[in-house]
DNA sequence: CGAACAATTGATCCTCATCAAACCTTGTGG
DNA sequence: CCACAAGGTTTGATGAGGATCAATTGTTCG
């Protein structure tokens, strides 16, 4: 199928971008289909491409020397992922990418946007807001690890993710797809007190869970939890 | 004393700004001095001003509800903090900025920089340079606080000062100081902790410590506990 | 139907936070 | 110059919060 190059317009960092610019960047794409469990790059590469997901989901990972992984960022569609090599000469990735579905996504040179910078402040300042909001997270994120306990991170995990890409179910509620394992990494802690803790909230009636799916009866209990007001 | 524009050049950011860019920086300045303990700016004032340290030390910090804080960064002489407002519309500071000493520093309003680099993409680039340092280093201390135990993060902790800001001492061995507290607010633990892993590597010939001081002995072994290679 | 994968739940153990008390170090004021 | 106060540090005792391990159950898909 072909592909519009105007879709490229729901990338956050080309949302200003004209319609030249928009075509050059398709132009200069390649697409590549990624099944589930694969990976678009893996951390220690060097960061020659950045990527736009065009369809699926996936996820950036780091993983320490005993394996152990982290989950830093979910991507949904029209998310950009791997452009810090847009800024940074000769950088690897710091993270790995893995496909959760079967994806795809378009592939253009970090050189080829680090160019179009030079004379469009307009992208140059939508990648820095896209920057900024990163920062912003992972340091709340680092806080919340550092200082809050496990069930409100899981809290805070569940709706930061809601925030991101919950899907309203038609009997209300708000539909989330992922593994314990998925959430535990997200989390920072392990898959079996996941799910010990959605146990707990399911017999609360705040969410009901199954395989590889959680549904978020009431958001709202969730956020007292996250704040600590409950009990 | 008279401020010399040209010493703004020794900021990251304006590395590469022309003499006349930094005259017009310098000219738009405040001086401002803070004492020891207290605050340049507050987690959720607006951020009109971003700041460059010219004397003394500083902390970002993040505290929870509960009063519990981390340290996010550490600031020494020339560093700028608080810049993300000229990214963002009506942004808040996301941390606290304290002074770890008396210092001074400059402050320029955001909405300045803002403009200056509508028409200069090198000091774009120069910000971006520094937004994606944070955050790769955000994501690595994220990962370990999820996935090392204190021990290792204490001695990556050091390692990062190190790198950052250790100074070496007449005899051999890199001086730093800070308190348990810090030290503990920088690697996600409690000062009673950090003292007995302090007292530990005493013994074991790594590490001289005081009050608000640590000197690194052996930092080849500080780097073999990080990487979880010793006993 | 069976294999592979995901989730649950109980039992156990270990790391580290917490609390308490005493000890050092540094600077200040009488 | 000494005494004292304030703040930083050490160390022990205790216990809670989760990680880990193991076994079982549930779900999905070829």
């Amino acid at each position: 199928m072909p592909f519009d190059p105007m879709n490229l317009r729901r990338v956050g960092v080309f949302q200003n971008a004209t319609d030249d610019d928009l075509r050059l960047l398709s132009a200069n794409a390649i697409e590549r289909s990624i099944e589930e469990g694969e990976f678009f790059f893996f951390q220690g590469d060097p960061a020659i491409y950045f990527y736009v997901l065009t369809s699926g989901k996936a996820k950036l990972l780091q993983s320490n020397s005993a394996g152990q992984q982290v989950n830093l960022r979910t991507l949904t569609e029209w998310q950009m992922f791997g452009a810090l090599g847009a800024v940074l000469e000769d950088a690897i990735y710091p993270a790995t990418a893995e496909a959760l579905e079967n994806s795809t996504a378009l592939a253009i040179k970090n050189k080829f946007l680090h160019e179009m910078m030079q004379t469009r402040p307009y992208i140059s300042f939508d990648l820095m807001k896209l920057m900024t909001g990163y920062i912003q997270e992972m340091q709340d994120r680092y806080r919340e690890l550092a200082t809050e306990k496990v069930e409100r991170r899981i809290a805070l995990c569940l709706l930061r993710l809601t925030s991101q890409m919950g899907i309203k179910s038609p009997d209300g509620g708000i539909e989330l797809s992922f593994t314990r394992q998925d959430l535990a990494e997200m989390s920072g802690t392990t898959l079996y007190t996941v799910s010990r803790v959605l146990s707990e909230w399911e017999k609360r009636g705040l969410v009901e869970s199954g395989r590889e799916r959680v549904l978020i009866r009431n958001p709202h209990g969730l956020v007292q939890i996250s704040e600590g007001l409950d009990q």
